[in-house]
DNA sequence: AAGCGTTCCAACCGCGTGAGA
DNA sequence: TTCTCACGCGGTTGGAACGCT
């Protein structure tokens, strides 16, 4: 038994939009919005489309803020640093990259970008490969507990975990990944390990105080309070951490 | 000019996931 | 707890455009 399809595929149109059916569509979301719901959008806005269709034509061609094409070296230095660090995960690589669409960055990848990296000699790891990176660290030793912690709930710089380096104006890459951030010193008082991300992204943190805990999309708590990142403008980890990678991203969210 | 192969990219497909009933 | 439904994602496909012979 196969999985039900989302829309009588007898009903809806398919294949290429025509101009009327842009505009349309784009009328249709700049007045009203997509209120959540793509299925029941095309019949509200006059579209005999599936409503799958209609988001996919609306974030990959119509939304104001997309460019197409003529990707510049600096984006093509993000893709490649990223897919080597987390693989084809398209959508996380093109949040990194203002107005570009995953669809968007996953064609040019398959298109051209690897063929340019393969023709410049660089080998592309896989993240399974690249999660056998061992260079976890640890701050201080975990034998060595901190006493106490701060009694201030600090508001964590972003900037203090950023890399000491920026980036290689070489191209392609080399095979290693960024250097991990280091945590603040407010960490290392209360006695903590991180590990960083691996094939996933996703992060491993624990603390011998109880003060501080961690949360996938919440960001990172001191005393119960949220000591930073969502108000510093990530939403998760794997933003976080893709802010370690390239300097661009860095200047995008701090200038 | 015609035929054929290749490239590129818009669009589709089906699965995983999370929210809500 | 289970089920349903819609969304978002990555993989794949279809066909237009382009280049070569």
């Amino acid at each position: 038994m196969g999985r039900a399809p989302c829309c009588d595929k007898a009903n809806v149109k398919r294949g290429p939009w025509s101009p009327e059916e842009d505009a349309a569509l784009r009328s249709y979301v700049e007045r009203h919005g997509t209120g959540g719901n793509w299925i029941s959008l095309p019949q509200k806005a006059g579209l005999k489309r599936c409503g799958k269709s209609c988001r996919l034509r609306w974030l990959n061609y119509l939304r104001p803020d997309i460019k197409h094409g003529g990707f510049t070296e600096e984006e093509d230095k993000i893709i490649f640093s990223l897919y080597k660090t987390i693989g084809s995960r398209w959508s996380v690589i093109a949040s990194h990259l203002h107005g570009r669409t995953d669809n968007d960055v996953k064609n040019y990848w398959n298109t051209k970008l690897m063929k340019k990296i393969m023709a410049a000699g660089e080998t592309i790891n896989s993240p399974a490969a690249n999660s056998q990176i061992t260079n976890k660290f640890h701050h201080p030793s975990p034998s060595t507990p901190a006493t106490s912690p701060p009694d201030q709930i600090p508001v964590m710089k972003a900037e203090a975990f950023l890399p000491p380096t920026t980036l290689d104006s070489n191209f392609p890459y080399p095979s290693e990944p960024y250097p991990l951030p280091q945590l603040p010193a407010e960490f290392a008082a209360t006695g903590y390990s991180f590990s960083p991300p691996a094939d996933d992204l996703s992060v491993s943190f624990s603390a011998s105080s109880s003060s501080i805990t961690m949360d996938d999309s919440e960001g990172v708590y001191f005393n119960q309070a949220a000591a930073f990142f969502p108000e510093h403008g990530f939403s998760s980890w794997t933003e976080l951490l893709g802010g370690f990678m390239t300097s661009s991203v860095y200047q995008n969210l701090y200038s």
